[in-house]
DNA sequence: GAATCAAGTAACATACAAAGTATCTTGATA
DNA sequence: TATCAAGATACTTTGTATGTTACTTGATTC
């Protein structure tokens, strides 16, 4: 199945942001992530109602980062996202008349619910900062040879 | 994103073919599912590759569980199916030349890995028995009217 | 051995959501 | 007034599970 990329490019321009002042552009953006402004405004625009980035208009305008990277966590970003479907697979018939397939839907919603609290736990601890944090150790690698350029 | 049901539909099959002695035929199984014999023989491939079930042809004919429901589990039948992605989120680009990207994608994968190996762990756990067991708690329910026929 | 049944297989069609694209509007700055 | 950039809308593309048709292979029954 396809996979969602938003929340993995969000990340990518989320941190790009947080290391400059200058407002960027949707197009500016859409280059780092290798796609289209039009994409750009659409993953961006929960992060904006949510009150994390602010866009401006106009000369001079595009996104600003308008929160800490502390005070960012990857939960807030799914949640801004719309809180997407996290997992691939699901139910064949949510409301099935048969019995059986109720037993299945009951142990499979049981194993998803579980295992969507533990990736929302996860997601929860996770700051923007700390990604920040692994990109300074890994510039530090680059430099030293320890890392391909 | 749309989601993968085949495994929630191998689940409510084989507890049907746990349950009788007779072969059930593909055509007996999309009627089940409502869905497609195709399909059907598509899905239940690569149980029969793996052992699981067996599969005749010609009068008389169909598919027949070949292992007691206490031998199968949930992470059995997810490599029959040959081990789809699990999330429906995924990395922008797997190999990228930015390192704040890399970063991310660092991670993601070990978001991901560790989530993988919960997941696996729990359908590691779960036997074809075991959901057999809450059909039966569910029938005495509904013959006691405490859940809708 | 002919008819019938059922799995095996191949090729093609459909559905659907993320992603991509084109075009226009709104608002801000130079 | 021109230009820049977000906002918004409508449409297209893409990839994968799923659905469908048609044909082949193999087994059973009469």
């Amino acid at each position: 199945m396809r996979q969602d990329t938003r929340l993995s490019r969000l990340l990518h321009v989320l941190l790009h942001m947080a290391e400059t002042d200058q407002p960027l552009t949707s197009q500016d953006i859409a280059a780092m992530l290798g796609s289209n402004a039009v994409v750009v405004r659409r993953i961006m625009a929960g992060l904006r109602d949510d009150g994390y980035v602010a866009a401006e208009r106009g000369h001079g305008g595009g996104w600003r980062l308008v929160r800490r990277a502390e005070e960012i966590t990857l939960a807030d970003i799914y949640r801004s996202l719309g809180a997407p479907e996290l997992f691939a697979f699901g139910l064949s018939n949510p409301a099935p008349d048969c019995l059986v397939e109720r037993s299945v839907n009951a142990t499979m919603d049981e194993t998803i619910a579980a295992a969507t609290a533990a990736l929302m736990a996860k997601f929860t601890e996770i700051r923007l900062s700390d990604i920040q944090s692994d990109v300074a150790a890994r510039r530090t690698r680059v430099a030293a040879g320890q890392e391909p350029r």
